[in-house]
DNA sequence: GCTCCAACGAAACAAACTTGCAAAACAGCC
DNA sequence: GGCTGTTTTGCAAGTTTGTTTCGTTGGAGC
């Protein structure tokens, strides 16, 4: 069948995308006198956006400590063999750990890097030894602790 | 003036996150159904949350290749001198960047990790210059371009 | 100049959120 | 054990917000 055709965003949606990826509370109404539209126009390019999937997904962001899961730690992880299959079963494997938030396949002098949140040091060494230590096919991981984040989010740069 | 006392958080209120930051979207009245509370328990609680600062934001998360800024590059750096000042100094310059997605204070071989997205190689080269290279304090940085973005999001495990 | 198509806004409508209130659950204390 | 003050709940009413309908407008192509 036929994918749904991805219209060009214009200037109205790029003014939409950047309150709502600020602030996805907003009222349509609100959105509507910001960048000049009506409501049900607002709704309808929101719609649109939705299924086209420039919008991905609408999510609460959470305080980490809050919920006791307070250290934040960034692995880059090198592997032995890169072929096809070695790599996607890495990546599964790697996108299933609830602890790792954040995953990505790179280049350079490492083939991994992953974003991991934890409530403390004990489950994260008890995490290396499942994901790590206990695979043939990880070579070497380099362990950096977050002291401070410093800016987190998953903010777009939007150009007007 | 007292700072608003954090309740502790309990089972409810888990299940409620959880829903939350996947599909901020779902109405209270169906998240009541999912844990067993009516729809103004659940509105109270969220509530409550927000003000404590548990849930810090709701976004909307967008496609980045559909704006046009399809490449994700990690950075390590690090810095010459680690004075507080000096610290402090890169953090907010960092944190004032847009391309710049998240910026982590790490331990480790590396001092800050960024994660940058931008629209292309030559905007990533510009960035390096205004960024790096015309900074006395950088010694140096390491880059790494993410060609799979395996996972990604902002989720904090909760444990039940 | 006409037609077709896409997008718009006003208004009606439906759904969701919010608030007031009385009852139930709970904790501390005689 | 039973009393009391506090907290949280559910229900129902009221308000805000989201959604649909429908008639209109502005262009692109012929």
């Amino acid at each position: 069948m036929s994918r749904p055709a991805k219209s060009p965003l214009d200037a109205f949606d790029h003014k939409i995308l950047a309150i709502l990826q600020r602030d996805n509370t907003t009222p349509q109404r609100t959105i509507g006198e910001a960048v000049g539209l009506s409501a049900p126009a607002v709704q309808r390019r929101i719609k649109r956006m939705t299924e086209d999937g420039v919008i991905r997904a609408n999510v609460a962001v959470l305080d980490s400590a809050a919920l006791g899961q307070s250290i934040t730690i960034f692995v880059e992880v090198e592997v032995i063999s890169e072929t096809a299959k070695q790599i996607e079963q890495a990546k599964s494997q790697f996108a299933a750990a609830p602890e790792i938030q954040q995953c990505y396949y790179v280049t350079g002098e490492a083939d991994f890097i992953l974003v991991i949140v934890v409530p403390s040091m004990a489950d994260y060494e008890a995490l290396t030894r499942r994901l790590f230590f206990s695979n043939n096919n990880v070579k070497r991981f380099r362990t950096f602790v977050a002291m401070d984040r410093v800016k987190v989010g998953l903010s777009v740069p939007i150009e007007r």
